[in-house]
DNA sequence: CTGAAAGCGCTAACAG
DNA sequence: CTGTTAGCGCTTTCAG
């Protein structure tokens, strides 16, 4: 291993001049003794250690991501997201993994393993001299276990602490929904079907506050038996669109893509176009809705935007030792595809 | 921060006793002292500094992940995997994510600049005194870009050096195909389509060999009008399965689950019933082949195992200063749902 | 312009 | 059983 020291020796000064000169110093050796050190530093792949520096400086330029689950869909965008900001303000990031969807295949239960995990990885992290953490969930919710004793910022992403000691960004299912049911009204839409996740779920309920908001704004009954309860699953969707047809909706808003195909699915079974006899909205923009003729209409919630945010407000909160404790709530982006048609005596907004 | 020092003092010893008490050396100090040195750096929440501590023992216990795009789907669950391995071994993880796909969202072509990126990542990590890296592609390709003098294990995920340089952990693509086209024989068919990736990928051609070289064992014709191929997408696999039902296929196999999703769609809008009038065979399991009614027969490339592999390599590698350069090819699990349906005559293998 | 010295927090001989 | 000493590789006053 090649330090500054052997260079010192080779270039017959002392380590500090090296030091001085690697690091740009302007002034601290002569025009040649510079270059000279620079070559020697070159001709011997010199690498500084990373590990010293920080141990002297009291900086690791590093932050930690705890989540809940890499392989869960969202997350890996979101933890992009906090990658580019964080590579774009030289952060170096650790990445913990909590597996819990695989580990416990749990939904909504958080238990006392959850809150071990948690804290041996915390404290692993800080050991490690992060100078943040972020913890990603791979679902929205209210995570009841707090992580004891942070001394450095720490933020949620895609879900919120219980008390909300600390920050979170999370996306605005409410609007989104909301939006997307106002779309639908405006398309002429008066009979408009809605497949939830379970009644359970934060998702759930935000996106069903939007859609009777927006029902209720313009005056439109939200039939009961039109909001249809399923588990995310694309089977359920199949299953649950059936009863809506018979129902007689003109339009479906699904939860989330998944269940959504299945709509499509029961669709050409029953020889309905979808975007002409049905309409349709789904929710996530995965692939799978890009591929659809008639295209799916959906939400795209910030993922990556979320990311972005949480390494922002991280860093923020470092640089000025400040500390916060807010919920954000950013907006999702809807697409309208064919998967939307008119239906006559349309009204304007 | 409090310290080793700090617990040093309060407790009247010096700090290699301390130090020796805190990591457990047996008969470090006396029964009493111990137990007081104990509870001093609880109460105190003494944490150790595992920079100085790597620093010292010239030992980071972390390996690097470089990833070439960790929102392509198949990526999270390879480091998820490699994650797993080194948990069970007490190493830490740093990511960096090339974002090949997102920042160029290039195919096939290696640029320049691509190596440019990783030369830059990997010497990054080696500065942060990483003591392996692994290398995530996106897709099975060969890297053509190597990177420059790397001083630690290095291991290919899911891709592979030019020249063989480092080992590398990939699927069997040629074997998987090879046995799904051999189901497909023995529930009777007799003509196969085959809807392909693009041709320059290496998917498509490994799945292509699997495919011809059963039909081949089996005196059946790999008749060229139908192997199609397609992009990846679902458009792709709904336009071309017209052609293949057009040629009288009775199953097809399609080779990814998106493209299937496609020949779902088609065959429904034709009132062909899946896994009786047309079988079919998708590749990746991604969750949407799970949804599908009939099921979506589907092909399951190891990525978690794939990822523990790496990290055994490289783990092994580090602790016997081997270095290896093997390719290896770990076995796909092959899941046969009600997609796929038996055509009269068939066969006994 | 250059260098000596101190020290980040920890571990590891070695001596007592 | 306990402490002294040295040093990992680097940065940073401060003096010359």
């Amino acid at each position: 291993m090649v330090t500054i020291k052997k260079i010192a020796q080779l270039t017959r000064v002392s380590v500090a001049t090296v030091s001085n000169v690697l690091n740009g110093k302007a002034g601290a050796a002569s025009e040649a003794k510079a270059r000279e050190i620079m070559d020697v530093a070159r001709n011997l792949h010199y690498m500084p250690n990373l590990l010293a520096r920080s141990l002297k400086q009291r900086k690791s330029n590093t932050i930690g991501i705890i989540a809940e689950d890499l392989t869960v869909f969202n997350t890996p965008e979101i933890v992009d997201g906090i990658e580019t900001s964080c590579e774009e303000n030289g952060y170096e990031i650790i990445l913990a993994n909590m597996r819990l969807f695989k580990r416990y295949n749990n939904d909504f239960t958080d238990t006392p393993r959850h809150h071990e995990l948690l804290d041996a990885m915390v404290r692993n992290m800080i050991a490690k001299q992060v100078e943040g953490l972020i913890y990603v969930g791979y679902h929205c919710r209210e995570i009841a276990y707090l992580p004891s004793r942070v001394q450095v910022p720490f933020v949620y992403a895609y879900c919120y602490p219980k008390e909300g000691i600390y920050p979170s960004v999370m996306y605005d299912d409410e609007k989104a929904a909301f939006d997307v049911t106002e779309l639908l009204v405006a398309r002429g839409h008066r009979n408009i079907g809605v497949i939830c996740g379970p009644a359970a779920s934060y998702h759930t309920q935000a996106r069903l506050r939007g859609f009777t908001r927006a029902m209720a704004e313009h005056s439109l009954p939200a039939r009961s038996e039109c909001i249809l309860y399923g588990d995310w699953e694309r089977p359920s969707g199949y299953r649950l669109a059936g009863t809506l047809f018979d129902l007689g909706v003109s339009a479906v808003f699904s939860f989330n893509d998944l269940m959504a195909s299945g709509v499509y699915g029961l669709a050409a079974e029953r020889g309905l176009q979808i975007g002409k006899d049905i309409s349709l909205f789904g929710f996530d923009n995965r692939d799978i809705s890009q591929g659809y003729i008639p295209g799916m209409s959906t939400v795209e919630p910030p993922l990556h935007e979320i990311g972005r945010r949480c390494a922002e407000i991280i860093l923020g909160q470092m640089k000025h030792h400040r500390t916060g404790k807010k919920r954000i709530y950013l907006p999702c982006t809807i697409h309208e595809r064919n998967s939307v048609g008119v239906v006559s005596g349309s009204l304007e907004l």
